[in-house]
DNA sequence: CTGAAAGCGCTAACAC
DNA sequence: GTGTTAGCGCTTTCAG
């Protein structure tokens, strides 16, 4: 690659210092007419391009935050990170990411390599329990947001949606629409929200008088192969589960294709229900009932808290935790045993 | 957010010169281990990290390669950087990624950003028309590969599969079943692969001396829910179509819900294939038939020939083009007229 | 208006 | 082994 042109150069060939070009570049305090002209013809004539490296050196400012995300095939992360550039470019910012596939030491690499980039903000989309790194960056105060994860500690902003409160919701219509004996597919067992639903889930069997047991639930990546798989080996162990709730969208599409595969029917023989109600939930046959994250408008929030705070605008601490609702679609069917299916815990 | 601290600030804690310090830095020449030790302690103490700007002025390495990508939340595109992260990682290269929409300005923008931060070498996954930017990095010598998309210029090196090919091939299937009113969901006409696979399947036509006709054509974006209007609009000339080939399978999915949603039957009414084959194309109902384009492992070869030509090793062209393979599921149907179809063709 | 010069934080000779 | 110092390419006072 050619060793690029350099101002010392513009400035020679235009004959005059460094500094004027500087400012004609920056379009910066007034420079008389004919320099400019000067300047702006050295330029073009040696394709003179700023090296913007040598620049964030003296300004610091890199003007581009930066989003880790764990996988960018999940639409959950891609959604949002969508909803994270609108509201990036709107407001002049550059927005780099990169994919950690869910593994922690890649977590680690990327933040530190965007630290050492100089990048203003973060975004964090990643899902460990372990919070190192962001007490971390809450100690340098490097301006990040979590996005679909919380943390207890409460200087740092985040937004989720209530992901206990989801899965409680999505459980409890299951009861009420008659099923007892309904298994859960719980996501990896490290990671936050996986715990979070399973934990609605068990709160919303208990309310109703309903036992938790082990072999109604396995784990899974959130993948659809893996969805696939577990949901293969939950039909296995043949405890007539009459539905069953997924850890998310993803895992749920699996668990349809392994159920589908045993000529069961959906929802007659066994419903399913997931979380996070990505696009192809609602096109997917059939459409599949699950909890709603509005990953876009979540990803821009989290962009405009912070952006917020880069520029020290307003620190107050924004922590949002929005309101799970539940999408009924044609997946968790109309009730168990249609005409006298009894709606009494409504 | 707290002024970094720099070597300085560590060398004086560590009472050490810089250089000391930027040598246990980069593990470069040896150092006494107690020396070694008090630097450590200094950085840990001050939490220290590198500012890599700095360094990067200096040394002009990133060890990172850049990707741009026009459509995220495409699988495509996900499973593809998935499969450069793979082998940039193997080779100590990090990768960092952006969206762009579509957007030629933000391409420009982001190609840019990564010149500018010394990026060593980059993926284009852009599907423009355009070439000046392709040109002028080729002027620059700065290593970059094409994915997705080939040029006519041989010194630019790309993988792809063949478009027109796959695109002739599976509205031949199409004819082979019995279709002949064939419909075709074009891709944006700006985009290079939108008109390769026109131009297939306006070849397959040809050959089987069934006439183009612009009324059985409609242009959608490269996404669901265009797809699904673009379905609409189709459906809505009455023009009796048979079988519809989507430029991609994103707009599949979205002509899929269309024309289920007017409750006509697929295949039996109006047959559906697609080209990609992302993942989903395998799990919806029906599954889809679809051109096969292994996103991961191209993506992985990419990268592959991205960081030889980095490093020099091998500079000869490396310009793949994959023999296109169609995958015949469910929505492309057995037949038209069952029994009695003619497969004279094959 | 324009130029000289002091850094930004780091690496890489080159001394000692 | 370790320290000194000259830059990398640019912005930004501070003079003139």
């Amino acid at each position: 690659m050619k060793s690029h042109n350099s101002i010392i150069d513009v400035a020679r060939k235009a004959g005059v210092s460094i500094a004027t070009v500087s400012r004609v570049i920056n379009d910066v305090s007034i420079v008389r007419e004919d320099t400019r002209q000067k300047v702006l013809n050295a330029i073009e004539e040696l394709n003179f391009s700023p090296n913007a490296i040598a620049r964030v050196l003296v300004t610091r400012k890199t003007h581009t935050i930066g989003m880790i995300i764990p996988d960018i095939s999940n639409p959950i992360y891609s959604e949002a990170s969508r909803g994270i550039e609108e509201i990036a470019s709107k407001n002049k910012y550059n927005l780099i990411f990169c994919n950690t596939n869910y593994l922690h030491s890649k977590e680690l690499k990327y933040i530190n390599i965007f630290r050492e980039y100089r990048i203003e903000g973060l975004i964090l989309a990643t899902a460990e329990i372990e919070d190192n790194y962001v007490s971390m960056l809450k100690r340098e105060k490097f301006p990040c947001v979590l996005l679909f994860r919380q943390v207890k500690d409460e200087d740092i902003n985040f937004v989720v949606v209530d992901n206990e409160k989801g899965a409680f919701k999505i459980v409890q219509h299951l009861i009420t629409l008659g099923y007892k004996r309904i298994g859960h597919i719980t996501g990896p067992a490290n990671i936050s929200c996986s715990q979070l639903r399973l934990k609605g889930y068990k709160r919303a069997l208990e309310k109703n008088s309903l036992k938790f047991s082990q072999d109604f639930c396995i784990t899974s990546r959130f993948e659809e192969g893996d969805g696939y798989k577990a949901m293969q080996k939950l039909l296995d162990r043949r405890m007539n589960i009459e539905a069953v709730f997924c850890a998310n969208d993803l895992i749920a599409f699996g668990a349809i294709r392994a159920i589908k595969e045993r000529r069961l029917r959906i929802p007659d023989d066994v419903a399913v229900v997931g979380f996070d109600d990505i696009k192809p939930s609602s096109y997917t046959t059939p459409a599949l009932t699950t909890v709603n994250q509005p990953s876009y408008q979540m990803g821009s929030l989290s962009a405009e808290i912070l952006i917020n705070m880069i520029r020290g605008d307003s620190m107050t601490s924004k922590r949002v935790i929005l309101e799970p609702e539940i999408i009924i679609r044609e997946s968790c069917g109309l009730g168990k045993d249609s005409g006298q299916r009894d709606l009494e815990m409504e």
